[in-house]
DNA sequence: TCATGTGAAACGCTTCACAGCT
DNA sequence: AGCTGTGAAGCGTTTCACATGA
């Protein structure tokens, strides 16, 4: 292993979500740039891009190193390959959709329509229904959720899970079970994270809630 | 109006959105356990129903008021109906969607499914597509986007923007314009937040990215 | 002059410890 | 004994100011 890879990921250990969330959007941004023909890049046009400050975008990269040119900014391509490989993306880690409901069709269909951007695929797909077993998505065949963990079943790093609410612990403990360490949750359901287990809930009532409290605090200042 | 309710929102202006999220998740696990018909319920077990500590509960409600009782815990019809009030749920906002693809029919059929235990509606879908304009999800008339705005349009607080992400830009916007306050974004577009508007992301490829970036760290660690 | 990299200060969130009530 | 409410401490993140280099 390269000394630099090293040293990315001794420093990796101790970066927060929210570093990780802002790295992420300065590959997406990088990316869309890069296909712009742009070459560099400086903290404070990288920052605008995603409303973050040009000292915050300094200090999230200098953690990993100096990839800058003092007066010049960020070389696009270069910071995008770098940020590729501290995110763990050229892993490519394998990606599968847990409940091909509503939900999970339109997780499905945003990732493909993203993939030629974003370059996050997801390759296998699970549901319970039997009159959705063994139909394909684009070429992915929707399997039932018993194989998972089996030989058989193509093996899944990170899944999303859209399943109901009332199946979501039951099949985030098959999931873990299964070998599975990056779970994407859409779900209600509160799941305990077990060492060594990733999970991130997206919670679109909570989500709902959190504007309709700022806006009734907006209210009250203006009427007082 | 009331000094309780006055006081309520003199201390809402500086509480964060972190706080607020859990709120919202306190709200939702009350009204779980009163359904169930469970009386009084304390900071240690609201706590876990979430994944927070029972200091960060208390604290978080010792902001707006003293609701618990000494010795028993916090009396969960109350503060049901008192978190109610905090998070301006009493005012029932209007929800509107807009985009009626594949995501936002999927958002719909959520929020639709989730009213009965978290009573958020969306009595508006908005979409570009003349095919889809004048036909209906469970009662509700999916109008066309250039009304919005209009007089004769249903006016919405809150939109949940699920349009492709070429025309999120185009699309917010519109809805600022049309004096739309809060808005959850589903798109990648990044999209400037006017003083008085507030607005959320869902960024789907980061949370992925994110979750990817754990994993690499874990698998670091263990072979170091 | 322009923009990076970074230690130090400022700020905000969470945890702790304990007084006080039932 | 059990649990709340809360000031204070602890910890982590962001902002700032400026030294450094092109």
């Amino acid at each position: 292993m390269g000394a630099h890879l090293e040293r990315v990921q001794r420093r990796l250990a101790d970066v927060s979500d929210f570093t990780i969330g802002r790295l992420a959007r300065y590959r997406s941004v990088l990316a869309d740039v890069e296909e712009q023909g742009v070459a560099y890049l400086s903290s404070k046009e990288l920052g605008q891009r995603i409303g973050a400050t040009a000292p915050q975008v300094r200090k999230d990269l200098s953690i990993f190193g100096s990839f800058g040119k003092k007066g010049k900014g960020y070389p696009v391509r270069e910071l995008g390959r770098e940020l590729d490989t501290i995110l763990g993306r050229d892993l490519s880690w394998k990606v599968g959709l847990i409940g091909a409901g509503n939900l999970g069709r339109a997780l499905f269909y945003r990732y493909y329509k993203d993939f030629h951007k974003e370059s996050i695929r997801i390759d296998a797909i699970y549901d319970k229904d039997p009159d959705k077993i063994g139909k394909a998505w684009r070429g992915v065949t929707i399997r039932d959720v018993a194989e998972l963990g089996s030989s058989t079943a193509p093996k899944i790093d990170i899944a999303i899970v859209a399943v109901p609410d009332s199946e979501a612990p039951g099949v985030v403990k098959r999931l873990i079970d299964a070998g599975v360490r990056g779970i994407l949750n859409f779900t209600r359901a509160e799941t305990p994270e077990p060492e060594g287990v990733v999970i991130r809930d997206v919670r679109l009532v909570v989500e709902v809630d959190v504007i309709g409290c700022r806006l009734n605090m907006m209210r009250s200042q203006k009427s007082s």
